[in-house]
DNA sequence: GTAGGCGTCACTCGCTTTAT
DNA sequence: ATAAAGCGAGTGACGCCTAC
């Protein structure tokens, strides 16, 4: 998941926003932006299609396709707020090209409708995440929701399910900082103890609050803020016929070559260790033949870039020099001595 | 003709296994 | 326990091909 692109693009977005922006700006600066941050290739009009609206205007703005997955795309201007009409022409849109999701968006609030829920328009809201959440959670959220590699394997409904799930966690968390606290606080004062922490243990400990509430109370919930991610340099590979794109993190000295990548079928007959190592892929699931190219299934790791070109290239390579970053410049030009 | 990309292969290094 | 041998992975050099 892009996690650190769309979050530095959300960060760029808020501080453009003293103006509630129209139409145009959120499609170019927020949308489009963000498309571009979570993955999807904005320039390619078979992935990211912008519609004409017809006579009857009964078309979204955007259809948005990758892989097997797909989804329409409405945006107003900020300053409107989103209205019934709205949510019913994004999903009929939506019906009329195969699939149930549609997204409508002012930039600032981002409602998922899904078409097969029961009853009104309203009760086809499946998600909604809005820009000014608590922390990064609407960049973690939109992420995960963006993901191309969840649309080109079709996998939406569960990354839905799962920032409802997070969601929820973090309302539970709210709730249990909102009700414990004063518990804790109180114990900390009859018994004269010192720090929160040690006050918040013995209130676990007394029973009056659980082991799980203490954690949430001490910062360490499940959704409790993480440890700034390692920097990642993105390089990409198209030897021919197929196409990968990788991470690379300096300080770990790590690869990932990133789900969705392709790799070339073929091995040559000298690599005989990379096709053992392919096999072990494939017969894990984690590469899928479809015949043409081999898809990379999730994200993998390699220890060393000319593992990752090898097993993409089917072949003995310099991964210092096949791969090159988004200015076109060699995976040399990072590499630390 | 030249530059750049790609394919091949040999060399080096490090890890594992085996023999003493 | 240590040395030697074997093996696999990573890298770089070199030649071929193609586009300009």
């Amino acid at each position: 998941m892009p996690f650190s692109e769309v979050q530095g693009a959300v960060q760029a977005i808020q501080r453009w926003l003293d103006e509630p922006p129209g139409e145009a700006f959120v499609r170019q600066c927020i949308v489009l932006r963000l498309l571009q941050a979570a993955g999807f290739d904005i320039w390619n009009p078979d992935e990211v299609h912008p519609e004409e609206t017809n006579v009857t205007g009964n078309r979204a703005d955007f259809l948005i396709r990758r892989g097997r997955g797909r989804f329409a795309l409405e945006l107003k201007g900020m300053g409107t707020s989103l209205q019934a009409r709205d949510y019913q022409q994004a999903l009929n849109y939506a019906v009329s090209v195969g699939t149930r999701w549609a997204i409508v968006t002012n930039g600032r609030v981002w409602l998922v409708l899904d078409e097969r829920r029961d009853g009104d328009w309203e009760a086809k809201i499946a998600l909604r995440v809005e820009m000014g959440q608590e922390g990064d959670t609407f960049a973690s959220d939109l992420a995960a929701l963006l993901d191309p590699a969840v649309w080109e394997r079709d996998h939406f409904a569960q990354a839905v399910e799962g920032v409802q799930q997070r969601q929820q966690q973090r309302k539970d968390e709210a709730r249990i900082r909102r009700d414990k606290k004063p518990i804790v606080e109180e114990i900390r004062q009859f018994y004269g103890i010192s720090t929160f922490e040690l006050a918040a243990d013995a209130a676990s400990k007394m029973g009056r609050i659980t082991e799980a509430e203490r954690d949430v109370l001490l910062g360490k919930g499940a959704s409790a803020p993480q440890p700034d991610p390692p920097e990642a340099i993105t390089f990409s590979y198209a030897p021919a016929g197929a196409r990968a794109t990788a991470l690379f993190f300096p300080s770990l000295s790590l690869w990932i070559v990133k789900a969705g990548s392709t790799a070339r079928r073929e091995v040559k007959a000298y690599a005989a260790a990379i096709g053992r190592r392919r096999e072990k892929l494939l017969q894990a699931g984690i590469l899928v033949d479809d015949g043409r190219v081999l898809t990379y299934q999730r994200d993998v790791e390699y220890r060393t870039p000319s593992a990752a070109a090898g097993d993409v290239a089917g072949g003995s390579k310099n991964g210092w020099d096949v791969w090159h970053d988004t200015l076109g410049r060699p995976a040399q030009h990072h590499r630390s001595e």
